[in-house]
DNA sequence: TGATCTTTTGTACGATAGTACAAATCACAT
DNA sequence: ATGTGATTTGTACTATCGTACAAAAGATCA
């Protein structure tokens, strides 16, 4: 309140641009897109709701915003990461740092921005669930290189996989960890007290392990087939 | 348009409240809970608006039927698969079993009412993604015997696994096959048409093999830990 | 047929949504 | 200090929301 801002900040409060963005990521990835009105968002924020409407336009282009902001980091530290990988020698450790080059900037933040990717994977997720136009056009566009070059990656160290195969588990990968950021507390609610769904740590631990195993299994077609069905066929 | 009515339907159409629950379902599972309006509703069902307030009071009151009307059939058909899945004798069938019996329910029609319960497993992935208070409210209170009779079973077929790798790694289960239901076409486009998300039968195959040999990986404590971190730990 | 109950319709009300816009306020160069 | 451009505020407009409620319509049975 008392300050002096830099003269690079021509606004009343520090930055009350970034304090509308960061408000909103908060509540868009808690709540969805739809619950949170703009005056939600600019309350939380400390800001008057014209003002949103003066720095992004329309709630649309609120969200394009956080989505600009991150990806573009998020995703040029997953090429970092998975480049890194790609020349660990040994087979099985190089296949877990791919799957570890995916993960770990899901959760660390994709940027420094406002301290958290986590916040914005799990937006990504609730938008996903929400089937939000701006955020699927998005995604379509700038996610599905990272995830062809994840693909692939996984691809090469698994050569007798079926391409198929990698990408039905690789989509159960960002499903799980979706899930795990849209619903941490039922993996403490599961377990009991025993394990905590929000520790970060223990989540990217839990998930490497968990899809490095999915990912190593037997391919489909070459799985026994007179095994499959040995149970679950009654009536469906 | 002109048969007579049975005496237990004194209604114009047919069934006009089943009708009303379907639409609802359907909207609410591809578009989210705040994004469909009564009305909405009342369109697709070829209903009015009022007729809605009529039969279930409010809007939160037609989620709450929905609920009702899936969550029984679906729970007992994956105890029945569960308690067939139990009685397998070979230890590496018996635990693909038990997965079985939690997936297939979630695919095929957990009642047959309304012709699939993919389309209710879908609407419950959303509502979790809402945080939706109603849908939070019933799941844990309906669905948490389910998920502790099939982490039990689980645990009974690895008793060397912790509990708690085995909760986490349930959890990653249930966000894969919610991801799987929610986003079936990114499967289809990341495998460039060799794979189509929305086959269930796919899903089915895919979720099963992959959840298998998540559940045999290794417990975490007795993984190498001089393997962690080979990569992926460059400043974060 | 007429009485009665259930269901559907039509309409309306208050609340809140997104957004537009003019006035007020600020930081800052001159 | 003062003018200027950027930002914030306050307010208002229209649309749509969930829901209530009375009237209309249909079904059922004496």
């Amino acid at each position: 309140m008392v300050r002096k801002p830099t003269s690079k900040e021509t606004a009343r409060k520090p930055n009350m641009r970034e304090a509308i963005l960061a408000a909103a990521e908060e509540l868009f990835a808690t709540n969805g897109f739809n619950a949170v009105s703009v005056r939600d968002i600019a309350q939380a924020a400390g800001a008057n709701p014209g003002s949103v409407t003066y720095h992004f336009k329309t709630k649309d282009g609120l969200l394009l915003e956080i989505y600009r902001r991150h990806c573009g980091p998020m995703n040029l530290r997953r090429s970092e990461l998975l480049a890194a990988a790609r020349r660990v020698r040994d087979l099985q450790d190089r296949l877990e740092a791919i799957v570890r080059a995916y993960i770990v900037p899901a959760f660390t933040s994709g940027s420094d921005l406002t301290g958290g990717g986590a916040r914005f994977t799990r937006l990504r997720a609730v938008m996903s669930a929400e089937g939000n136009e701006v955020a699927r056009r998005i995604i379509a566009q700038t996610f599905d290189d990272t995830s062809h070059a994840f693909i692939d990656a996984v691809h090469e160290s698994l050569p007798h996989i079926p391409r198929t195969d990698i990408v039905w588990r690789s989509h159960f990968l960002l499903g799980a960890l979706y899930y795990s950021l849209v619903t941490p507390d039922r993996v403490s609610r599961l377990s009991r007290g025993e394990a905590d769904g929000n520790d970060a740590a223990s989540a990217i631990e839990q998930l490497v392990q968990a899809t490095v195993a999915a990912f190593q299994a037997p391919a489909l077609d070459q799985a026994a087939p007179a095994r499959r069905r040995a149970v679950a066929s009654s009536k469906t």
